[in-house]
DNA sequence: AACCAGGACTCTG
DNA sequence: CAGAGTCCTGGT
């Protein structure tokens, strides 16, 4: 069926969110395996105009199905407010122009949010999102070839590298974190499902104020200001996250502080004084300008 | 083949 | 407390 919410899938789903890697794509559409409340169900969307085509197969109602769509892919947020929002700022007003129909791609499942976002520290959108799906497929439960991300319990028993692996099987079948080119996250990542397991429940997340999430988070291995603006974004659904990196604090610099060099710590207060609710838009929206527009080559030198 | 990019963490002053 | 150095991997 169609939702009538204008977006631009593609450009959602290639656009580096740490929510998950980018969907199977097969002709022309994007599918994968939704989990929902224990129930699998592969969810398939399509660019038809400017809206989505959704189809599912599965055991769950029609209702929770488009519910669940519609949060992934943020549809119920109004986009053309938002643009009239950019477009009432001389520094934002060229944005909605490059990225028309980027929306938020939200977590389908939390965790797999959380060890995405750990394994994008310091890393590239190509090698994160190869190393998510390398652990899918050596970990995850397998539907129709679809594969579901690792849960915490299931995570903290992994190996860390192919020493500990040998040490406890006598052989390596590169069954472990570091072989899917994690480096020196692997053992943040270990560590982290263990305390979603043990201290941290991800449901209480959801009811916690923004402040209170954030400080929560940051107590997670691996997981500093950045990372955790960008759980608490893609994965929690805190649109007040302004997650600033080098990237946006070059690029806010250069739109409003006249070049000068700022810290990080400055920029997301800024960020989240300035835009509010819009934070997170704000920010994925800054980013993919600069890629687009030819400010990022600008901002190199 | 040496060098660089990318956040979090740890160590130093 | 700020600033510097280190961590791993894939790309040049």
């Amino acid at each position: 069926m169609i939702i009538k919410a204008p977006i631009d899938l593609e450009l959602t789903q290639v656009s580096g969110q740490t929510s998950q890697p980018p969907w199977k794509y097969i002709d022309d559409s994007y599918s994968d395996l939704v989990c929902i409340d224990g129930e699998p169900s592969i969810f398939n969307v399509k660019q038809t105009d400017e809206y989505v085509d959704f189809t599912y197969t599965g055991n769950v109602s029609e209702k929770t199905a488009i519910e669940n769509v519609k949060k992934i892919y943020d549809l119920d947020f109004d986009l053309d407010k938002f643009y009239k929002y950019l477009d009432s700022y001389d520094e934002l007003k060229d944005m909605s122009k490059f990225c028309n129909g980027l929306r938020l791609f939200q977590a389908k499942d939390p965790f797999e949010c959380i060890i995405s976002s750990i394994c994008s520290a310091n890393n590239s959108i190509k090698r994160w999102t190869k190393s998510i799906d390398d652990m899918k497929l050596k970990w995850g439960r397998n539907f129709n070839d679809y594969y579901s991300f690792p849960n915490p319990s299931n995570f903290k028993e992994l190996y860390l590298d192919d020493d500990e692996e040998l040490l406890n099987e006598g052989n390596i079948k590169n069954n472990n974190l570091k072989s899917c080119g994690v480096g020196y996250r692997a053992p943040y990542m270990r560590k982290a499902s263990d305390i979603f397991t043990l201290e941290i429940d991800l449901s209480d997340i959801y009811k916690m104020s923004y402040d209170e999430a954030f400080e929560t988070i940051l107590e997670v291995p691996g997981v500093g200001p950045k990372v955790a603006d960008c759980i608490l974004l893609y994965g929690f659904g805190f649109r007040q996250a302004f997650p600033s990196d080098v990237w946006i604090k070059r690029i806010v610099s250069y739109l409003y502080f006249d070049g000068k060099d700022i810290k990080v710590e400055k920029v997301r207060e800024f960020g989240m004084d300035e835009f509010g609710d819009y934070a997170g838009y704000v920010q994925l929206y800054m980013f993919h300008y600069a890629r687009m527009s030819g400010l990022m080559d600008k901002l190199k030198k």
